[in-house]
DNA sequence: TATTTTTCTTGATTTGAATCAATAAAAAGG
DNA sequence: CCTTTTTATTGATTCAAATCAAGAAAAATA
């Protein structure tokens, strides 16, 4: 269920720092204080970091690992997100709404993740006027990132979507069973792997 | 460029007030002051609301007609979203930050908004210190249902989309030339016909 | 390391929707 | 109202990707 660790490895500090950075300037200081109402938690591989019907308490960032967020359909699963190192994880609507998730959240690797409560966050909120302004400027963030993908993948063939993966996740192919990442293209395994030896992607 | 009025009708008010409802709870007088910081608009059938290229400083709710929003490519549209009376439209990334527009809003009717701008969005920020909260609330809301219509739309083939577009917005057919509705589903406007047709959908 | 299970590859076939084409119907404009 | 332009229909053909199938490779587990 994810082990919270208590020493902060400066590496993780600074990458959560730069991804705060993105949206508002605060201080060190202030940041170290944000990060006080964070948890570091720690997933073996293949830990379910969120069941189905269970209600998403963590938006998480993820330091180290690689978490998949899918959903179950007759015994596969149809993947939604993958996110590495410096990405942010969780199921969105059942954060947001409180309810129980319809998605799964998992560790594909050994993962570690800084994660916020929800009830840490509105204390966060409460002391710091500046959060509620940075929480909104994430969802705007995260909300045009979705349109934008939206708008690309829609006018895209299956060809087109496969090369530009490709192209700008070339690390992916090599961590991950690529039946996953056909998934996420909602392209079919044999067809991903033609299409991969088609256009010779070295493996 | 779209006309202020001035009388308001009760009618759209009440339109206004129901909507702002779903999100906080909110007195008549709390929102009569919100109002306060609206304009209404209108616009005469195919006016262009926001332009390619212009900075959008309005979030605009429909109380009267129908527009529709897209992007202009080579010569075509692509539609993106259609917003009929009590529906939100604007062009959100170029509203959010700021930039030049990369989709079209347009009047396909002769139409009536409610319009905050920018500016006015701020000042009502400032003064309603529970703004802030219906903002990011209005935001999640626009967030989550473009998630869910994001699952619903891959998981399904373009029949499927046809036949749950048609059950749930029967009266669109009549209403709009139906290679926009085409266009929305990203369906050529051949298979569009042909589908219709097959399922002796009454036009 | 050997065995089982999962994932990947490759071929043959089918199929849903796009494309091409030509006419009909409807809407817009004078 | 008539003419022009736009939109809708219908048929024939093509094509990209899914499906079905079976064996190879890789990974997990004992």
């Amino acid at each position: 269920m994810g082990n919270s660790i208590n020493h902060i490895d400066p590496l993780w500090l600074e990458n959560a720092y730069t991804y705060f950075q993105k949206f508002l300037p605060l201080s060190i200081a202030e940041m170290e204080g944000l990060l006080s109402y964070c948890e570091f938690r720690k997933f073996d591989k293949k830990a379910i970091i969120v069941n189905e019907g269970e209600v998403d308490d963590y938006i998480n960032m993820v330091v180290q690992g690689l978490v998949i967020k899918y959903i179950r359909v007759k015994k596969n699963e149809a993947i939604l997100q993958m996110a590495t190192e410096g990405h942010v994880i969780h199921s969105e609507l059942s954060y947001l709404t409180r309810t129980a998730s319809t998605v799964v959240v998992q560790a594909l690797e050994p993962s570690i993740l800084i994660s916020i409560s929800n009830k840490n966050m509105e204390a966060a909120l409460d002391k710091y006027p500046q959060g509620e302004i940075l929480g909104r400027k994430i969802l705007e963030e995260m909300y045009i990132k979705k349109d934008e993908r939206k708008y690309k993948w829609q006018s895209k063939n299956v060809r087109q979507r496969f090369l530009e993966y490709v192209e700008h996740h070339p690390h992916m192919l090599q961590r991950i069973p690529q039946k996953y990442l056909a998934s996420y293209l909602h392209i079919k395994p044999e067809t991903f792997s033609r299409l991969k030896h088609l256009t010779r992607v070295k493996n």
